[in-house]
Formats: structure tokens, C-alpha cells, sequence
DNA sequence: TCCATATTTCAAATATTATTGAAATATGGA
DNA sequence: TCCATATTTCAATAATATTTGAAATATGGA
């Protein structure tokens, strides 16, 4: 992951509407939301909850699937993955450490 | 960590200076970097340095420290570690997966 | 096709953030 | 104290992001 890729992908989080978003998306788990049930659920009006979503997708921070007439929104882990490996890449110079922090490759 | 707490971290992260600055200094180590050494390492003029590393000293995601007429920012691994908890809680509904992300406990 | 409903786009206003030269402040050495 | 240097603050501008109602579009059922 490249400094600009990792600032568009930390952007897409860095607001109180989007991370909201986000972590509903992530207690929905792998079949996602619905837009209308996240607009329902976070308070965020329809054409607010758009805007960010576009975002997020932008970002790669979540994946969308039309299914009927609802568009199912869900959180992609792959890219989270990413982002967590660059964030803590070269940590300590090295040095091996203690701490774990598990994430969900079977989503990813 | 709350919600709120978790956007000003994740905003001190999601600014191009900003992540560039914050990769300086994981690299720079424990010991951390004078201001002026930043500046000259990242090509970014002090005073846009100084108004980011306030914006990241606030955030927590940076210490420092004054030594003669030096001031050393250094990262805070405990804050990045909090974070990185707070993004991948209620991960996979609690399903154990096998990624592991090693961060510098020792240094937090 | 026609309708009800789900979602997105548009547009305009508002709010927030970033940039940087110049001035101010702080520090320690001579 | 005086000077050189390190860093921050100020202030004005520029750039970017956020919000949301209304309108447009898309979808599938009747």
C-alpha cells in the first residue's frame, strides 16, 4: 500500500458519519446492509448516507451487491487488513513484540 | 476508545504531511526526530509542520520532548495499538481467524 | 404499463482544514 | 546580556469536505 492510497483509505474512516457506518457494517457481518436499514439505523439522511457510501466504496473500505430492489452494503476486511499491515509496518524496527490483533481473513 | 476519540486519531492519520510525518518518526524510532530534522527530512516548511504536529500531539498519536533547544516528536505506539483494537473489534462476530498484526508494545 | 419504493444525483450553502511567510517566542551558548 | 538558532503563533488565503431537500433514476411487483 502506497502514503496516498493509505490516506484515501484512513480518510474514508475519519469522519463521524462514515465510521459510524462503517462499524455498523461490520456487527452486520458479511451479508451487509441494506442502504435504507443503515440510513434507518445511523440516522443519516438518504442522500447524506450516499455521499459517504460513495466514498467508502471509493475507498475500497466496503463492497455493495443490488440484490431486488436494495443495494446490500457490507465491510470489506481485505483492505482494513491492508491498511492495519501498513500502519504497523517497520513497528519496533523489527523487534519481535507481544501484541496480537486478529482480524477477519475468512471476510476478506 | 469511542467513536469520536477514534476520528480524531484516525483524522491526525489521514492527511498526506501528516502520514509521511507519522512514517518519519516509526522510523526514526523510540528516540523520535527534532522539529527542524522533520522538516528537512519531509521537505515540509516549519510552520505547516508545527501546525500538524500540534494536530498529531492532540490527536496523542505523538510524544515529545524537550532536550536544549531541540523538541523531539517520537510515536506513540499505545495510542496506535488502541486504535487498531477499536477497528477490529466485533471482527468476524467473534469468529477466530488466523491474521495477526504484531505492533510495538514495547515502546507503547 | 403503472405504481410504490429504494437509491442516487444535483446544487447551493455551510463548515472545516491546509498552507505558509512573517513575526513572535524560547533556549542555551559566548 | 546579546546573539544565533529552533520552534511556534498569527493571519489571511486557498482548498476541500459535509450537509440535505428536491429532483431524477432504477427496480420489481401488480
Amino acid at each position: 500500500m502506497e502514503n496516498k492510497t493509505a490516506v484515501i483509505t484512513l480518510s474514508a474512516l475519519a469522519q463521524e458519519s462514515r465510521l459510524t457506518i462503517y462499524r455498523t457494517l461490520v456487527q452486520a457481518g458479511p451479508d451487509g446492509m441494506a442502504a435504507g436499514k443503515i440510513s434507518e439505523t445511523t440516522g443519516i439522511p438518504p442522500s447524506s448516507l450516499s455521499f459517504h457510501l460513495k466514498e467508502m466504496s471509493y475507498a475500497g473500505i466496503v463492497n455493495s451487491r443490488q440484490e431486488s430492489r436494495y443495494i446490500y452494503y457490507s465491510a470489506n476486511f481485505k483492505v482494513m487488513n491492508e491498511l492495519l499491515a501498513f500502519l504497523t509496518e517497520n513497528c519496533c524496527a523489527g523487534v519481535p513484540c507481544g501484541v496480537e490483533t486478529p482480524c477477519c481473513e475468512e471476510n476478506a
